[in-house]
DNA sequence: AGCACGCCGACT
DNA sequence: GTCGGCGTGCTC
C-alpha cells in the first residue's frame, strides 16, 4: 500500500503518514501541497515523499483530502535546502518549510498570477476632451500615454497617490481598463541607458574570474567601501542573465533596496521580483511566484529571500556578508548568508559574497582554500582612502558628548560646504537618569536595564522590552529636585549641534525618526539632495549609503563596542568603524575619520588604524585559534526563559545531564559550558540562562545534536520555560 | 502550536 | 454536585 509522507506545519521533527488523496496520479508528488486532517482540524501540508507501508497501524492511518497543487511548488532543489536546513538547525521540517513560503500560499491558496495594469480606453488615447475639467485625471492620461497608453497599477499609486481616484473615476466611466499582466520579461533587455562605467582593472579581474566559473565555486569580493562591488555584482548579473539564467541577490536590510534597486534595473532591465517580509502578503507571493516561474531574472531581496525558488539559476550574490541582521534571530534560526552557499552548491552555480568587512568565517574559509578571494584594494574615481584619527576625550569637558577637537574639525568641514555624519548608535536624548542628591537611577522594571530619556517625547524608555513612563519631575528616591540626565544620544547630539552650527540644516536618522513607512528613503534622499549639512544617525545610518558630498565622519562614542560580552564584540566594532568611515570621501574631496574614545591605546583601535581591517582580521583570528572559538569551534546555544528566575535552570540542567550521559555513552567531543545566566539576565519581566556546547568539529556536534536536540522538549521542566537552540549562534548574547 | 483529556479547588 | 485551573500528551 503507498504512503504519503507529509510534512505539516506543526512543531513536529517527523513527517507524518497519510493515506493518498482519492484524487490524481502519484507522479511527482514532491513539493506539492496537500490539505490533510490533522487532529480535529484540517490544514496544509507538504508532501515530501511517497513509500510503501507505514509504521502506524493502518487503523490510525487517516487519508489526504485532495492536492492543492498539480504540479510542486517546491523544486527538487528547494525540498532538499529546506531539508537540510531543517536537520542542521534543528527546527521542525514542516515549521521551516512554512517559512519558506509566503503567507497566502502556506494557507493552500491560490494567487491570481501578473500584476494589475492600467490601460487607458481608445476613446482616451487621441482625445482629451474626457478629462478636460478634471485636472488629475488629465494627468493620469497624460503619464499613460507616456508609457505607451498602460502602466502598472501600483507604479502609479506610489507616483502619485491621487491617481488611485482619478483612475478610479475614469474606470466607472469605461474609459480606464484594469487588466493582469503577467510580468514574462525575462529576457526584455534593459532599455539603453549612459554608458556603463569603465571597470578598474582589479574590478575587471574579478567579473573575469566570477564569469569564468564553471558550475559551484565560492568567491569572497574582499572590497574597501568605495571601490565598486556592485559594480562587479552587476557585470557578473548580466552575464547570467544573457544566458538566460536568474540571479538571486541577497542583502542584509531592505532599506539598502531602493538605491540598488534602480541601479539593477537601469542595467539589468525591469526583470527584477523584490521579495522582503514587509512586503504586503499578496505581493509577496507574486514576487515568489514571479521567480518560480521565471518570470523575472533578478531575485533581490533581504534573508528570507534565500528560500526563493531559483528554477534557472545561474548565479547567487550576498552583499555585506559580514552582517548580522542576514542571521534570521528568532522562531527558526538560520544564516542566509551559509544557506546562500549551500544552495549554490546545489544548484552548481557560483556565488559571490561580498564586504569591505568580510566575517572572520569567510576569512578563514579563503585562507584553507574553500573560498577564493577576489580583492579590490582600491576606491573608484577620484576617492581617496579617509584618515581616521582617535580623540583622547579622557578629561576634556565634553559638550552634548562632543568634545573640542571634534566641534573645530565640524566647523571647518561645514564652511568649506561640506556633509558631516556623527555616528552614535544610542537614540534618545540620554541613556541615563540619575538624581544629583541620592544617586537614584531610573531602571526599568521588567528588565535589567536602565531607562533612556526620551526629552522630546517627554519620557523615559526601556529599549529593551518597550516599557515607557513619563519623565518625573522630582527625584523619585528622594524627593528632591536634581535630576540629571547622563550620557549622549542622537537626541542630545541634535541639541548641541543646534547650538553649535545654528546656521546649517541638521537631519538626524534613527528609529525614532525613521518610524513611518518611506521615511528612511526620504531622510536618505533628503541627505543625498544636500538638503542638511548635519547628520545624525545610529547603526541604520552605517551601512552603504552614497553620499558624494561627505567628508567628516565622527563615531561620538567608540567605546560602547570595546568592551562587549560577545566574543564576536570587537570583530563587530571594527567592522563598524570600517564600514562609518567608508561613508566619508567618496567624492572628489578627501574624507577624514574622528574616532572619540577613552581608550586611544586599546590595541583593537591601534590595530586597526595603523594596519587596517585585513590585519586587524588576521590577528583576531590567531586570537580565535587560541581561544578554540568560531571559526576553529562550532557552538550550539541552548537558551530558556521564565517568569520564575528558577525555572530556567532545572530545564538547563536536566538538558546538561542529559548532554553528560550521551558523552559518556560515545565520545562526541563535545564540552557543555553552563547553565549560566544570559548576560542581561532578566528582560520583559523573564529570566534567562542559556547552555552553551563547544566543539573543534562541525560534524561531530551535529551527530551530538541529533541525539540531544530531540529529547529536549521532553525534559523535565521543558514545558515550564521558553527554550530554543540556536546553531552557529551569531551571537551569545 | 492547538486541542483534548484529566485530576483537584471554590461556586451556582 | 459542577465549572474551570493548567499539567500532560498527541497529532499519521
Amino acid at each position: 500500500m503507498l504512503i504519503l509522507e507529509v510534512a505539516v506545519p506543526r512543531p513536529l521533527h517527523e513527517r507524518l503518514d497519510y493515506l493518498p488523496p482519492a484524487d490524481g496520479t502519484l507522479d511527482n508528488v514532491v513539493g506539492r501541497r496537500i490539505r490533510v486532517p490533522l487532529g480535529k482540524s484540517k490544514t496544509v501540508g507538504v508532501a515530501l515523499g511517497v513509500k510503501e507501508g507505514s509504521n502506524i497501524p493502518s487503523q490510525r492511518l487517516r487519508q489526504a483530502e485532495e492536492w492543492v497543487d498539480n504540479e510542486p511548488l517546491l523544486d527538487a532543489e528547494l525540498v532538499k535546502t529546506l531539508t537540510w536546513a531543517s536537520q542542521y538547525y534543528r527546527y521542525p521540517i514542516g515549521e521551516v518549510l512554512s517559512s519558506a513560503l509566503p503567507g497566502v500560499l502556506r494557507r493552500g491558496g491560490k494567487v491570481q498570477r501578473g500584476e494589475v495594469w492600467w490601460r487607458l480606453d481608445e476613446q482616451l488615447l487621441g482625445d482629451a476632451t474626457a478629462v478636460r475639467r478634471a485636472p488629475r485625471q488629465a494627468e493620469l492620461r497624460e503619464r499613460l500615454l507616456a508609457a505607451g497608453g498602460a502602466a502598472r497599477y501600483a507604479d502609479l499609486v506610489t507616483e502619485c497617490a491621487a491617481w488611485q481616484r482619478a483612475g478610479r473615476e475614469l474606470e466607472r466611466r469605461g474609459l480606464l481598463h484594469r487588466e493582469r499582466r503577467r510580468t514574462s520579461n525575462m529576457h526584455e533587455q534593459p532599455p539603453a541607458s549612459s554608458a556603463p562605467p569603465t571597470l578598474l582593472d582589479a574590478q575587471l579581474q574579478a567579473v573575469e574570474q566570477i564569469n569564468a566559473a564553471r558550475g559551484f565555486q565560492v568567491f569572497l569580493l574582499d572590497g574597501v567601501t568605495g571601490s565598486g562591488k556592485t559594480e562587479v555584482y552587476i557585470r557578473a548579473a548580466e552575464q547570467a542573465i544573457n544566458n538566460g539564467r536568474q540571479v538571486l541577490f541577497l542583502m542584509p536590510e531592505i532599506g539598502l533596496a531602493p538605491q540598488l534597486l534602480r541601479r539593477v534595473k537601469e542595467r539589468l532591465g525591469d526583470s527584477v521580483a523584490v521579495l522582503h517580509s514587509d512586503l504586503p502578503d499578496v505581493e509577496r507571493a507574486q514576487a515568489w511566484l514571479a521567480a518560480r516561474d521565471a518570470d523575472v531574472a533578478v531575485v533581490l531581496g533581504t534573508r528570507s529571500a534565500v528560500f526563493a525558488p531559483l528554477p534557472r539559476a545561474g548565479l547567487i550574490i550576498v552583499d555585506e556578508e559580514h552582517d548580522p541582521a542576514l542571521t534570521q534571530q528568532d522562531g527558526f534560526r538560520y544564516s542566509a548568508r551559509d544557506l546562500a552557499v549551500l544552495r549554490a552548491r546545489y544548484l552548481g552555480v557560483p556565488i559571490v559574497l561580498g564586504s569591505a568587512t568580510p566575517s572572520l568565517e569567510s576569512l578563514n574559509n579563503v585562507a584553507s582554500g574553500r573560498y577564493r578571494q577576489l580583492a579590490l584594494p582600491q576606491r573608484t574615481g577620484s576617492a581617496k582612502s579617509p584618515s581616521i584619527q582617535v580623540i583622547d576625550i579622557r578629561s576634556r569637558p565634553l559638550k552634548g558628548g562632543l568634545s573640542a577637537p571634534l566641534q573645530q574639525a565640524l566647523g571647518r568641514h561645514l564652511e568649506a560646504g561640506q556633509q558631516v555624519m556623527l555616528f552614535l548608535n544610542r537614540r534618545g536624548y540620554a541613556p541615563v537618569l540619575t538624581c544629583h542628591a541620592c544617586g537614584w537611577i531610573a531602571e526599568c522594571q521588567r528588565c535589567d536595564a536602565r531607562l533612556t530619556v526620551h526629552r522630546r517625547a517627554g519620557n523615559m524608555r526601556c529599549h529593551h522590552c518597550g516599557a515607557s513612563r513619563p519623565l518625573p519631575s522630582v527625584c523619585p528616591g528622594c524627593g528632591a529636585g536634581d535630576l540629571l540626565p547622563l550620557g549622549p544620544g542622537t537626541e542630545r547630539l541634535e541639541e548641541a549641534l543646534a547650538e553649535l552650527f545654528p546656521q546649517y540644516n541638521l537631519l538626524r536618522i534613527d528609529r525614532d525618526t525613521t518610524r513611518r513607512r518611506g521615511e528612511l528613503e526620504a531622510r536618505l534622499a533628503a541627505a543625498h539632495r544636500g538638503d542638511a549639512q548635519l547628520l545624525i544617525g545610529t547603526q541604520m545610518l552605517a551601512k552603504g549609503h552614497h553620499l558624494p558630498g561627505l567628508t567628516l565622519v565622527a563615531v561620538v562614542d567608540v567605546d560602547q563596542g570595546l568592551f562587549g560580552t560577545d566574543f564576536r564584540a570587537t570583530e563587530r566594532l571594527a567592522q563598524l568603524v570600517v564600514q562609518v568611515a567608508g561613508r566619508a570621501g567618496r567624492g572628489d574631496n578627501p574624507g577624514e575619520v574622528l574616532l572619540q574614545t577613552r581608550h586611544p591605546e586599546h590595541p583593537l583601535l591601534q590595530t586597526l588604524l595603523e594596519s587596517g581591517y585585513g590585519a586587524f582580521a588576521a590577528e583576531h583570528l590567531n586570537e580565535r585559534r587560541a581561544a578554540g572559538l568560531p571559526p576553529f569551534a562550532s557552538l550550539a546555544l541552548l537558551r530558556a526563559e521564565a517568569v520564575d528566575a528558577n525555572a530556567p535552570y532545572v530545564f538547563l540542567e536536566a538538558a546538561a545531564d542529559w548532554g553528560a550521559s550521551l558523552t559518556r555513552r560515545q565520545q562526541y567531543g563535545v564540552e557543555l559550558l553552563g547553565p549560566v545566566p544570559a548576560p542581561m539576565e532578566r528582560r520583559e519581566g523573564r529570566y534567562r540562562a542559556q547552555l552553551m556546547l563547544r566543539s573543534e568539529s562541525r560534524y561531530m556536534l551535529q551527530a551530538f545534536l541529533g541525539d540531544w536536540a530531540i529529547k529536549l522538549a521532553g525534559l523535565n521542566g521543558a514545558r515550564k520555560v521558553r527554550w530554543s537552540l540556536d546553531v552557529d549562534p551569531v551571537d551569545t548574547v
